[in-house]
DNA sequence: AGAGCATAGTTGAGCACTCATCTATTCCGC
DNA sequence: GCGGAATAGATGAGTGCTCAACTATGCTCT
């Protein structure tokens, strides 16, 4: 909800966290938002899913072994891997836990750090990464690129950058 | 990963399920998908943890609160909901199960349909959404609308649009 | 050098989601 | 009106994610 529930004009009241009086969508915010949030959301099921079937990797362990690739020596850290995977410490953890039973990453203990770990991709795991990668491409080219113009491309470029910024500031 | 893995040249071989050489994406094409996929997930989940934090209520309910205060009489079958929150009818009755839990929706039975079952939203529930409303609307403002330009939120207005047309054409 | 604090990573419990399966009702064609 | 297919929804097992501990190592200051 981010239109106002109930008709009652209400006063400021001094419950609720944000101060004052709740800044409430208008209609073409509305529309804005609302196509922004089911558009993405169907997107990143449609692409999970199609991943999913088709190779049995979902997209969470997919972001992992991609970053891996495409590092040199095809391993990272593990803090540094989950940051680049938006991932919090522990999920990561347990995933690359679930990866290594699939013998696609391994742990490697870390010379400089004694506390740190490296994760490393194993041949097994780019190989899966290779066969993976033609289905997830030809996915994002269905459903994403080959719906948009040139200039809506663009667009979703500058929107994302824009808004990176501001959650993401590195 | 949606660049070629391997530097060798591959030619087109007959594994893969799309035929032929993948449509792999240039470096802008690259970029464009990245911000938006970042921005996406970064977006949700600071939306998603911002309102569980201050009100224990998961965007995935909220979603189905607020799609039955939306409805004449603040009820609607559990097929439709589930559509309307782009969400499994297993997933919606598991929901809707700890929904009743907390006492902020319960089901009835259909009168049309000995096979169908009402979800209602009770006073209690509705409460719960107008506690929670101005916290979601406050964050959906911060993170995102006062980050952009009235074009970047026509562009993103125009490319949700876009996109549903193709994932979700109703 | 040792105390205290910060950092790296793991672990386990609890909740949510998926998928396959199951029951009950309705619809459809004869 | 009866048999079979379709629809509405629930359920349970398996898996992933979150959150709050927890262990172990490194860093800093005196």
């Amino acid at each position: 909800m981010t239109r106002q529930v109930s008709r009652g004009g209400r006063t400021p009241d001094a419950v609720g966290l944000p101060a004052g009086e709740p800044r409430w969508l208008d209609g073409d915010e509305q529309r804005a938002w609302r196509a922004w949030l089911y558009s993405s959301q169907l997107l990143n099921d449609r692409l999970d899913r199609e991943l999913m079937r088709a190779t049995g990797i979902p997209h969470a362990y997919y972001e992992i072994l991609v970053q891996l690739s495409e590092t040199p020596g095809r391993q990272m850290r593990m803090s540094e891997l989950a940051d680049r995977c938006l991932s919090s410490r522990s999920r990561l953890s347990h995933a690359v836990s679930r990866l290594e039973e699939r013998g696609w990453v391994r742990r490697q203990e870390c010379a400089e750090d004694g506390r740190g770990l490296l994760a490393v991709l194993t041949d097994e795991g780019f190989a899966a990464l290779e066969a993976a990668a033609p289905i997830h491409v030809e996915g994002v080219r269905t459903h994403l690129f080959d719906q948009l113009s040139p200039a809506q491309v663009e667009a979703m470029r500058d929107l994302g950058e824009t808004l990176l910024r501001h959650l993401d500031p590195d």
